[in-house]
DNA sequence: TTGTTTTATCGTAATATTGCAATATAATAA
DNA sequence: TTATTATATTGCAATATTACGATAAAACAA
């Protein structure tokens, strides 16, 4: 095989199993870094920032979009990118909880 | 290409997506919800809990493992799994920077 | 119109991940 | 000793990810 069974698990499993994957590479966490570097959302200068080829890090500026991590709106010829903060909330909620049940327990 | 080119960027940028790796996959949430549902440390019977093979299993708790998310004690012939709160406590300190550095932005 | 700038998509090669059968290992029991 | 039980490792096929050159598309400027 290859593929994960993801059928075989429940929707809040895979949802926040994506939410990790969408941050499991250190371009996509320096770009979400770089995003809150900065006072304001940043328009167009995030190629330059990294050691990547421009359509690596399209690539990678659309996974973070499609797990809502990031928003981007057009601006003219550039896009301006920014943090989606309910997502963030969201991941914060899904420790909250792990921490909430680890007092519970022995370790 | 394929691989990731993990030399380019920070160690902190690297050890947060090693992190996030480990939790990107169903089973391995899975895992670290069933070990967080029960009051204490589980011995044995994590095989029977998911819908995968015995080796598959084995091969996401390695993971786990190796990312310091859940500590493995032996105990006579079973193994017991614990998560780790250490790990737990960076990634949410990570999730901490991200929110403060959020409340200076216009989004 | 043509040119410029910015971002997205296509195509493809290199590499990594996932899953499991078969097998190995380790600890205990009989 | 020989079973038995629990977990790990090996080997491999199927699939996914990463990276980038080439190219396309979209918005604006001249």
């Amino acid at each position: 095989m290859g593929a994960s069974k993801s059928e075989s698990f429940s929707d809040e499993h895979n949802e926040m199993a994506s939410l990790f994957k969408a941050l499991s590479h250190p371009a996509r966490i320096a770009i979400v870094d770089y995003l809150l570097s900065v006072d304001s959302c940043i328009c167009g200068d995030i190629v330059n920032e990294l050691p990547l080829a421009q359509p690596t890090i399209s690539q990678h500026l659309k996974e973070l979009k499609n797990a809502n991590i990031i928003k981007g709106t057009i601006e003219g010829t550039a896009i301006c990118y920014c943090i989606n903060p309910d997502t963030i909330d969201k991941i914060e909620n899904h420790f909250g909880m792990i921490r909430h049940k680890l007092k519970n327990k022995c370790c």
